[in-house]
DNA sequence: ACCTGAACACCGTTCAAGT
DNA sequence: ACCTGAACACCGTTCAAGT
């Protein structure tokens, strides 16, 4: 039996050349204007009607889980070179901080995120599901290790860490104010040397 | 010399009517839709034609301010209410939750006080400066305890608190989740017992 | 099969005209 | 001095008509 999934159907050739410049341009909307760009912009700039954008990417956040996909796999393969470079606590902290960097990129993508990964019904929460089943593997290790409270959630650290990039994005606070929520949040988590 | 603030300027009596009738409306409306509610039906509702809502609220955030004012206030009274009634980490960790309750009684309101509280200019700025003077109070008594650690900011602590407040709202997590998260935060501010 | 672009329903904001 | 409501500029979404 042919494993064949359906990445690829095929499309007629305007219609795909359509698709590739609606990403194209969506790519540079939400970097330049968040992920709340305007679509009818982009749609224009891309030559096309905007029925044809809405033929392509039915919700806007089709359109946002389209341009984020190739990143947000990268990153889900990436997780795993965050191991052992220091202790287990310590690669789960770095991480995070680099979880907290991808999700900042656009203006809007933290708040995306914190709902699309919550419903199953999003485009955006397979997306999701990789990033987390990734970063799940960081946390165990370290409660393992004794090093981080063995009732943690996976799905709590990361709402955090999505917090803490809203407010960083909100507030205008640079890396400097990432940096130090982050660490309140990681002592949070270990386990409590004596009591 | 008197001190006469400008509290209650004399507005003509259609002009106060007015004023007060959008100000109950916009209090249902947010309680309903949220703190992005559609402003025209406010004033509809109000009996209103749209141009008197900005006469007396010349931007959207002017109107959530004055909703607010009460509320805000009577928070920043209560405050010393918290004090004393265990330890001081135990008061701050009390009022962190009530701050994060009320924060979440609008949606959308948690992600305008990020932004209003930084911005000098913003009408919300004046409401965002008395509660975190009452919070200050409490971090700064549980900081002279040595329970909680002395490089700890109020305006980082009330940052992550909105995070919370900003994770629960969006993802539907109810009181266990804000009691989970807060309950991170308030363990990584603590002084680390032997490290 | 796919695209176009006008049409629709909805925003927030401004402003000339009224009282 | 204050209010009204039409006008404006902008959304996202739909859909009949074209190719």
């Amino acid at each position: 039996m042919e494993l064949l999934t359906e990445r690829e159907r095929p499309m007629r050739a305007d219609a795909r050349r359509n698709h590739d410049c609606l990403l194209a341009e969506a790519r540079i909307a939400f970097a330049k204007y968040g992920a709340d760009a305007s679509l009818e912009e982009i749609a224009h700039r891309a030559g096309v009607g905007s029925g044809t954008l809405y033929r392509h990417f039915p919700p806007r956040e089709a359109l946002l889980e389209a341009v984020l996909r190739d990143w947000t796999e990268s990153m889900a393969e990436d997780a795993a070179s965050f191991l052992g470079k220091g202790s287990p606590s310590e690669d789960l902290h770095a991480w995070l901080r680099a979880y907290i960097a991808h999700v900042t990129v656009y203006r809007g993508l933290a708040a995306a995120l914190m709902v699309g990964m919550q419903e199953k019904s999003s485009a955006l929460y397979a997306c999701g599901q990789s990033v987390r089943s990734a970063s799940a593997e960081l946390l165990h290790r370290a409660q393992e290790a004794g090093e981080i409270r063995p009732e943690a959630d996976i799905s709590d650290v990361l709402k955090l860490a999505k917090g803490i990039a809203l407010a960083a994005e909100q507030t205008g606070g640079g890396d400097d104010l990432i940096d130090r929520l982050l660490a309140i949040v990681v002592d949070g988590l270990r386990v409590q040397p004596a009591k």
